[in-house]
Formats: C-alpha cells, structure tokens, sequence
DNA sequence: ACCAGTTTCGGGAAAGTTCCCGATAGTTTT
DNA sequence: AAAACTATCGGGAACTTTCCCGAAACTGGT
C-alpha cells in the first residue's frame, strides 16, 4: 500500500516506528527509510518578500552577480546591460538589504551613543550635534541612556556591541569607576570616542570643554563682583570635569587670595534631590556662603530655587553662576550667569573624529572654548 | 615552460590573452584555460573573528546544527552534549551574531522612533517611556528627529524602512500634509504606531491625550479667573491636537457666552521666532487680549517673555496657560499654569501598543487624561 | 584561419544562523 | 526477534549580498 519513495516498490515496505509524531518507513529492498512528505497547503506565511537581485536576475534573465554589477557601479559590465537593470530596479524599487551587507562585511552603519540621560539641554544637544554629522556620512545612530547607573551603563554597551555597532560615542556616569567594558570595546576594536564625562585612564579620543578656564573665569567673576565666601557644589570626584571645574575654583580663590574652607566644598552625584539638600544645607551653615558655584546649570537652578523658598535674596544675598548655559538660564529669574560651552558644537566634534577613527585610528584630545555669559544672577550692584 | 593547470603537461600549453592584467594560458590537450595562482602572502587583513558556533562545533568535533540546538534550548539533544556546548560557549565568550540572524528572520529586534525634534522636554521624556518598555521587551531604538521639516521626515522613514526596522513609533511634523511615505510602512506591513501628533487619515493605532478637555478645562479656568478676552496661539491646522484644542477653547468661550474673535486666534508653526512675533503682534492689538491660551508650553514661555519685555504684569494684565507642564513651568517667574499630560506614560503605552501590533495587528487609540495644573500666570486676584 | 587581447557575463563561495528532515543507535513492545 | 518507538545528531537549504575568477563572446591583426 505505501510506496517506497526510492525504488517506488510496495512489497518491501514495512512501518518503522515515528519521528515527531509522523509515521516512518523502512523498504527493504533498497534499505531506505523515509516517511510521507506531507501536502503542502497555502504558503501564505511568508507575509513581505522584499525585492532582491535575484528578482531582478530572474527577471531579466541574467545572473545575480551582474545585477550586483550593475548596481554597485562597476565597470566590467555593457552599458545597455546595466541601463536595463537600473531601470528594473527602479521600477521594483529595490531596496538593497544592509543585513545581508552587514552579515558580509561585518560593518553595520550604525554608531552608538552613550549618555547617562537625556532629559536636559546638555545630552540632547550633543547627540543632535554628532547626528548632524554622522548621518550626512551614512550613520544611523542607536541612543542608549545609562541613567547614571553602572550595571545599566555596562549593559547598554554590552548590547550595543552585540549589535555590531561600528563605533561608539560615549559619557560616562557618575558611578563609573571601573571602565573594563570599555577595554572590552578597545579590544575588539571598535572606535571609542569620549565627549563630556571622559575617561582619562584610557587611550582614547576625547572632546572636552575648557573645563578648568570657564570655572575659573566664573569664579574670579564672582570675586570680582564683592562675593567673599563662595561656595561649589561640585560633581563627583570620579568625574574629570568635577575635579578640573574645582581646580578652576580653587586656583581662583588663591589668585585672589581668598581662604579655601572645606566646609563650602560638596561633592554631589548630580541628582535633583541631594542638590536640593546640599543646598540647604549651606544655606543653613552658622557662616553661609555669599556665592555658590555650581557644577552645572540644572545644579544652579536647584539652588535658585531652594534660595527662594528660603528667602534668600539673588543676587544681593546670594550670587549664583553656573556651567553650560542651558536655555533655561536666560529665562529664569533673575537669569542665571552661567559659563556657556559650544554643545551642539561637541557632538559635531565626537563625531567627526569618531568617523576619522575609522578611518585611521590615533588618539585625539579636542578641547572647545568656554566664555562667561554675566547676568543677573551673579552682579552684586 | 608552464604546466597546464589540469594535466600537469607542458606541451600544448599556448598563451590566451589577458585577463583584469593577468597571463592567460590555455592547455590544447585538456581544453582548459587558466591563469597562474598568485602566491598568497600574510593573510593579515581579516581583523577580528568572533567566535561563532561553526568555531564551537569545530572543537567539539560536532555539527553546528548541534551547537544551535543546545544555544536555543532546544529539546532534542543530550543533556551532557548541551553542557558541553555551553560551558564552551561561555568560555569562549560566544556572543550569537545578531545580523546572521536578522537576515534568516527577517527581524532586527530594532524599532524606529521620529520624532519633530528633541530639544524640549516632551519628545525626549515619550522617547524614555518607550524605551523603558521596548527594551525590556529585547528590542533598541534607533531615534531619527525630522527637524520639523517634511522632506526630512520622508527621508528618515525610508532611512529606517532600509535599515529594516521592525517597528516604527512617529510624531509628524508640522509640515507633514501628504502621508503617502506611511502609506508606504503600512504597505510593507511594519507595524506603525504614532502618539501625540499623529494621522487621523490612517487606519493605526494611536496613543494620544484627551486635548479637547485639557483645552477646554484651560480656557473655562481662565473665564472663571475674570478673563474675558481670550486669545488662542494655536499650532498648525494640519495638526489634530491644534484642532482639538481649539475646538476646547472654542467651546469653552460659547459655553460661557464668550464671543470669539477671530482676531484672537493665530494658527503659527510652533517656531520659536514666530512665537515671539505672534505674542507681540496680539499685545499690539488695539484691544489687546487679557489672556492667552497657548498650545504648549514653550509657546506659553516665550508669550512670557515677551509680555516681560514688554512691561506687561502676568497675571494681573495678562492671563496665561500653556499645555504639558514643561519642568520649566514651574520654574519660570511667575510660574505657568498649564494642562499637565502623562508624557512619559504616553512613551510606555505606544511602545505597548507597537509591541502588540507585531504580535496582532489590530487598530487601537489610546487615550491619556489631561490635568489643570493652576500656578502664578493665571491667578487674576 | 589563427592568435592575442578585450569586454561582458555567470558560477559559486563566503558571511553566521536557524530549521527542516533524514539518519543512526539504542530501547521497549509484541 | 521482529517491529515500533525514542533520543540524539548531522547535512544542507535558506536568508541576501559582494567578490573572485573562470568562461564565453567579441575585436582586430596577421
């Protein structure tokens, strides 16, 4: 009754047991097992067949290798030949799959950019700065946001890596204290380019500010201004930015001979709520500053604001300057003087030099220029 | 002198031309032609090999398909096989190749987010929600900001279309009358979703805010405060939340037997120039409003700063509100009574929704409350 | 007609996975 | 002990593209 589907004999066929739920058989005569190929119903389950060359191959009744040929522009082909495929191509509106290219080439057209969040002016900027760029050289770009965590900063650039990305942008959080993931990177290769929160223990190219000169500049200013007993809400320690903004504070105080009192010193992890209450608490102090200097603007906001509810009045009883010039500066009041770095400016940089790794790897340090922006909340008059 | 390449012989060798600068030779006695291998030198340009299960297979001295099974759990292998295999994996550092992958499945594990820009605060915190959801769920994001510009919209929904995405969560821009480039997602069946401006025109599913009572609730507490004279700074008429929350206003001012003056009411295309020029235009007017209501919030904040410059008191000459409650709006002097939206939860529930629509294709439209939220800039006492 | 040289095209490997299905060996049932 | 069944593994196609290299079909020149 069944049919040997070698040697299409009945007699010598027999039952031989069942592979995943259908039934086998064994014929004899040609010592073959086989089982009943099932009837094929409507394939409908393959939903969008994007056009490939091979369509366009079948259709104009040529090899695949041709149209590939034509399309990528190669000379060793008859110019009817590749009209004739253009034209095909354009009329299916072929769309070359970059997989398939990325599965080939191991280079996917895709960069990753890392940044503990992006909820403020600062981050956002930079990435639209460093998408300007990297999408006019054919980049897409994958964002991630560590969140100022660690765990989630490693698992972001784990995942990124896994999805072959063909270079990286990253700053790094405050929590960053052990950077192996980041020799993980260096070791497979991939180009690593730092902007902002950089990792000095590294080689790898970096984008920074003038950190040292805006603090500085921002500093003496208040000095300049009457303040005596200034105060900096600084950022973490691990951060570079934190310490040069600090030796900036500090080399201003000595310049002008001002006392450096540790109790007018915090290091904070740049959240919303310890700014808060850091800044109450050196508002509270028995001997309260008469300036702070913030690490940041959103850090200077925060002590604006904790300042008002507690009356303190800006910038007659308290002179604020802060770092980055966020646009909210201009418009709180009174507006905050602030050091303003070019942004958009970085991300262009980062982005620039991370294609030039690519191309040729060295290490590059780019440092941008910082200018003091003076306004109300600071001009003791 | 040379041996053909096929039977080793010298003597019916003859010279055939040159191919891409090479001799060619041709063997008379065997038929065949053939050029002489080039000696290969140091193979030094293949740079990094990641291991891939071919690799784990060769040690083992299994198949691949072996080495698959055990990777993806499978059933049909021996538990000590499956053992072996992974404890080799994990010393290896395996890491699966997700183009290879991608390209067998036809799945990216990407979805695409557009939006009109990121600089304020509301697309980037939506971008955050969806993330938070999608990558839980094993998928990245690749973000694309059309800049308010059409052309750029078209451009990076192709550009996303191309990199395969399998998913796309859009806000149009201002621009973005003609819809035929989503027409196009649609026709390639990739799941499209848009939250907060979106394509009533289209059959998807979207994730919006109830604006038409937000508006509504707006307008009437700015009637109740003792404002008679209301203007409107609405968005684009291309938008649906423009005409939603203009029809609110509309109906909260005939509500309240309210005229309207249609002298009160600007369509503008959410830039901040025209913003500017707008408010100062309305503040201009013969009979100048005593309030406005603003489309949002950066619009609000800029008919702040021009009623500032001008010397114009909020509120007790100028009544404001805006919509989505900005984190500036409570900072800003006096602080911005606004209609408060779940802008991060708005993230979280398209992203929700897109993950579902890959599953199950369905239309769904989703909508989030609104809050008043009254501050400062609305308080006529 | 014969050869050298050029132009144009096709075949097939490679990239790394998954999955289908056949194959084998071993185990249990009749 | 044959028949029926299970557990485990290997082979190879498929996904799409690029690229190497050989093959065929030309062109002229002798």
């Amino acid at each position: 009754m069944i049919k040997c589907a070698k040697c299409r004999q009945i007699d010598f066929v027999q039952k031989s047991g069942i592979v995943r739920g259908k039934q086998r058989y064994f014929c004899k005569a040609c010592d073959y097992h086989f089982t009943l190929p099932e009837v094929v119903e409507n394939r409908k389950n393959k939903p969008r067949h994007q056009v490939t060359i091979i369509d366009i191959a079948n259709e104009l009744g040529i090899s695949k290798s041709t149209v590939s040929r034509a399309l990528r522009g190669h000379t060793d082909i008859h110019e009817g030949t590749r009209k004739m495929i253009l034209d095909l191509a354009q009329q299916l509106e072929y769309q070359p799959n970059p997989l398939a290219n990325a599965l080939l080439k191991s280079r996917t057209n895709i960069v990753g950019i890392l940044v503990p969040e992006f909820r403020h002016y600062f981050f956002p900027t930079v990435i639209m700065g460093a998408q300007e760029i990297l999408s006019k050289a054919g980049y897409n770009v994958m964002i991630c946001q560590s969140d100022e965590s660690y765990e989630t900063e490693v698992a972001n650039v784990k995942a990124l890596m896994n999805s072959r990305v063909d270079g990286l942008l990253v700053s790094v959080t405050t929590q960053t204290n052990n950077v192996d993931h980041f020799r993980t990177v260096l070791r497979k290769e991939v180009p690593l380019v730092f902007f902002n929160r950089v990792c000095p223990e590294l080689d790898t190219p970096q984008v920074i500010v003038d950190d040292y000169a805006g603090a500085f500049q921002a500093v003496e200013h208040l000095i300049q201004q009457g303040y005596r007993r200034i105060a900096h809400l600084a950022g973490p320690v691990s951060l570079l930015v934190s310490r040069l903004r600090m030796k900036g504070y500090l080399d201003a105080l000595q310049k002008h001979g001002l006392p450096v009192d540790n109790e007018l010193i915090i290091h904070y992890d740049l959240t919303e709520e310890k700014a808060r209450i850091y800044a109450n608490y050196l508002l509270s102090l028995a001997q309260p500053p008469d300036a702070i200097f913030a690490i940041n603007d959103p850090t200077a906001i925060e002590i604006m604001l904790v300042a008002k509810s507690r009356g303190v009045k800006i910038p007659q009883e308290l002179g604020i300057v802060g770092f980055s010039n966020d646009p909210i500066s201009a418009i709180i009041e009174p507006p905050l003087t602030t050091v303003e770095q070019p942004v958009w400016e970085m991300g262009r940089q980062a982005a620039r030099i991370l294609l030039e790794q690519m191309e040729n790897p060295h290490i590059e340090t780019y440092q941008l220029p910082t200018r003091l922006v003076v306004r109300g909340s600071s001009v003791n008059c």
